[in-house]
DNA sequence: TGCTTGAATGCGTTAATGCGCATATATAGA
DNA sequence: TCTATATATGCGCATTAACGCATTCAAGCA
């Protein structure tokens, strides 16, 4: 029971859900996520490892970078159909459209980007 | 994204999860509900209506008694996947089978069972 | 070995959640 | 209309969750 709370918690949060539409598309690194999602490094992180320990997502160490990704193989069945049914609700969603399309100009840069995107944050 | 994140809370609860399990095997006032679980009358209250808004159950009145069901007829597609994901993640959890053994045990009675249970409870 | 940099984490603050107590609401019956 | 009873709700408290800041950790490179 404690695992199936972790799960539906993970998926109870809009930066988490935000992350998991993006992960959908492709891996990614932390910084592509700040990028995608215009977030916080800790955000980011934070985020990634309930995603993580929930066992949506599965992580792959490329030297300094921290690669995420949706863990297709390894996921339970009903974790399967949790994604499948997030997707069906959230279908044309217009946030998860932005963030999607952010995601197509981000760049594996490290997390120095922030300076820059601070600024557009707080016009946009 | 709201209603999304609104029907994952619903399902992020210890109370929530043994109440739809129940109710997945018949129609309960609150009182059933009460004695089911072994909780409090503002606790079942409670945790039926946040499950009644994120659209999962359907409430029926019948004098002065609530009765609560699970909505199979007007639940969303994507609604009725998740109760899915949830039972198959939940088979043969033993605390809802305890709850569904003493709601066969159940009767209609209001919460004034409550007095006699809390005696139960702190020796359980 | 020391420096740079991407990511993780401890801590403190603020907001959200769960629940009990007491009370309010509503319906049935006298 | 008055009372009894099933359920809902306002309020307050304790716990948990989210996040930013600063710091730490870890990998690559000079």
């Amino acid at each position: 029971m404690r695992e199936t709370i972790r799960t539906f918690k993970a998926l109870s949060d809009e930066t988490r859900l935000r992350i998991l539409n993006i992960l959908l598309e492709r891996e990614c690194c932390v910084c592509e996520v700040m990028q995608a999602l215009n977030i916080s490094q800790t955000r980011a992180s934070r985020n990634l490892s309930a995603l993580y320990d929930a066992g949506f997502l599965k992580l792959r160490k490329d030297g300094v970078w921290s690669l995420y990704s949706v863990d297709r193989d390894e996921m339970n069945e009903y974790l399967t159909d949790l994604v499948r049914a997030v997707t069906k609700s959230l279908k044309g969603n217009r946030t998860l459209e932005d963030d999607r399309e952010r995601l197509r100009k981000a760049v594996r840069v490290g997390p120095s980007c922030a300076e820059k995107m601070r600024g557009e944050r707080t016009v946009a």
